[in-house]
RNA sequence: CCGGGGUUAGCUCAGUUGGUCAGAGCAGAGGACUCAUAAUCCUUUGGUCGCGGGUUCAAGUCCCGCACCCCGGACCA
């Protein structure tokens, strides 16, 4: 048990001051692929999502809605939650919420370890600060109305030059430590193109950052600092080591999972994670994540989603009607996971019906359909394989290695693309030894065709579980593989018959097998 | 304004270190087959690889300039 190998992977934890729409999903679904694939390929996972629910937002939306900021917190953190319970199936092991007991002691550790490290002082921070708003404004937040008055464009407000002190981190000093770090660390930042943009920032110089508020109230109390909380990022990142039961470091799941082998995180917030997280945990001395991936955002047919153009899509909305498998499906095949992508209906469709339907689908149709009635109903006995059968059969043994190469730098896209050319590859395979003719000319032959190709299918539905778990787990029952783990939602897929140690693993003859009923429906509008 | 990336068939995109590089999938057209979810298989129509120069025996593939798009950052406000 102690050799078995972890990964703990976390996502971004969301701010929960609107509802969950596709981008948020796009984000949750491929964690939990990822999560998933490893489970299954035999690691002890832990898979950490949640809410990110302090800062003044917070704080100004529930006293607009005449509510407090923790009913406000509770009810979005609900509404997220249940996107992942009851409209994504997300695998996480734990929700985190940042109003959690466990995360302000994790919290005021790590700011007592920055302190003790001599990186955090008390200056005072200047901006633009509207009393009205109770907050500050950036310049560009800001510009001067018809009369002369500095106002925030936002909300149109006065506001004055103010200095608030504040205590700020050493963030100047880690310049040369991180760039270190990036250089013997090539991989820290993915995709290579957006991980050049921090670095480069980096290059350019790094000022003291603030980190606490006097002018918030919401918010994890600095340590003996009464007036002041934790700035919302510093506050927002530690939950990666609340998941791991910090600052108990000497614990068990500290040990067992950190550091993290994976942030998921979107294009926004890259700076957050690539520069100060590092700054922070080096403060902290606490060891480094391994890997820190950004993804793109999701585009409605080539323009931004915006609440004002109304071109937002709920993840329940898209569920309703393509399907959870095929929404899961088209978001990781369909864009290269790393760059913005681009939607629309007629797409999600042409996935679904093309790929699923037609050569997943209808491949395990046609073949199961015909074992069930030319093979007494069960897994054929194949004879000696031919070169076709050895060449179809190599392809798809292959897919084991190419897909763990791609899941390990979350090319999504590339697995899934290399996984359907083999199905394509497994269909002209099919038609061109043709079981319906040999089943009046050579039975034994047929059997053996129609035994390759289960065994195909049997390959891709193991792979596929990460991505559509419950279409996959029908495959499989299809198959009639032994039922065993639950398609990577838990550890419990770490070993078994549908785990991918079992990839190598062949099906047995003889095993019953039933009619089949068609798993991945066409699409009709 | 500076930096990075992009611009390849109707659509989405692959194209290593320059020499079958003009490709794949989807869509379209024709044919085949009938096991199957009107699915599948075969064949096929599409592109002067953003524009203009240059280097080279040879350039989507390198260099320069231009246009447009995206992403960072700076500056002004």
């Amino acid at each position: 048990m102690a050799e078995q190998p972890t990964y703990y992977i976390t996502t971004a934890i969301t701010y929960p001051n609107g509802e969950p729409h596709i981008g948020h999903a796009y984000e949750y679904v491929s964690a939990d692929v990822m999560a998933r694939f490893k489970r299954l390929d035999g690691y002890q996972v832990r898979f950490l999502t949640g809410t990110d629910e302090h800062g003044s937002k917070m704080e100004q939306t529930a006293a607009g809605l005449g509510v407090t900021a923790q009913q406000l917190a509770d009810r979005n953190a609900a509404a997220f939650k249940r996107v992942d319970d009851e409209v994504l199936n997300i695998s996480y092991d734990r929700f985190i919420r940042t109003t959690d007991a466990d995360h302000y002691r994790a919290s005021a550790a790590i700011w007592t370890r920055m302190r003790e490290a001599g990186d955090i002082y008390l200056d005072t921070y200047a901006g633009w600060y509207s009393v009205r708003d109770e907050r500050f404004f950036t310049q560009e937040e800001t510009e001067v109305d018809a009369s002369g008055q500095r106002i925030a464009t936002e909300t149109g407000t006065e506001v004055t030059w103010t200095e608030e002190e504040s205590y700020f981190f050493r963030l100047s000093k880690y310049q040369q430590p991180l760039l270190d770090f990036y250089r013997a660390n090539p991989d820290f930042g993915g995709p290579r193109s957006r991980f050049n943009e921090v670095i480069r920032f980096v290059e350019a110089g790094l000022d003291d950052l603030s980190i606490s508020r006097t002018s918030v109230s919401w918010g994890i109390p600095v340590p003996e600092s009464p007036g002041h909380v934790m700035y919302v990022w510093v506050d927002a990142l530690t939950n990666y080591l609340t998941g791991v039961g910090f600052p108990d470091t000497d614990a068990e799941d500290f040990t067992t999972y950190w550091p993290a082998d994976l942030h998921i995180i979107g294009k926004d917030i890259s700076r957050f994670h690539c520069i100060f997280w590092p700054a922070f945990l080096m403060s902290a001395k606490v060891e480094l994540p391994k890997r820190v991936m950004i993804h793109g955002f999701l585009h409605n047919a080539g323009e931004k989603m915006s609440k004002s153009v109304g071109n937002v899509v709920a993840p329940e909305d898209w569920v309703n009607t393509y399907g959870l498998d095929a929404v899961r499906f088209f978001l990781l095949r369909e864009f290269p996971y790393g760059q913005d992508g681009s939607y629309t209906h007629d797409a999600v469709v042409g996935r679904k019906n093309s790929d699923l339907a037609n050569n997943l689908g209808n491949l395990a149709q046609r073949s199961l359909s015909m074992i069930v009635k030319n093979c007494e109903g069960a897994i054929p006995q194949p004879g000696e394989l031919a070169q076709a059968d050895r060449a179809i059969l190599a392809q798809a043994e292959e897919l084991l290695e190419i897909n763990r190469a791609a899941y390990q730098v979350q090319d999504f896209h590339r697995a899934l693309e290399r996984t359907w050319y083999v199905l394509g590859e497994t269909n002209a395979y099919f038609a061109d030894q043709a079981p319906w003719q040999l089943k009046k000319t050579d039975a034994a032959r047929m059997a053996t065709v129609l035994y390759v190709t289960a065994e195909v299918i049997r390959k891709v539905a193991l792979l596929a579980q990460a991505v559509m778990p419950e279409s996959a787990t029908k495959l499989l029952d299809a198959l009639s593989v032994p039922a065993a783990g639950d398609a990577g939602a838990t550890n419990a897929s770490n070993t078994g018959p549908r785990s991918l140690a079992a990839f190598d693993e062949q099906l047995v003859p003889g095993t019953p097998v039933e009619k089949p009923k068609p798993i991945f429906p066409r699409h009709e509008d």
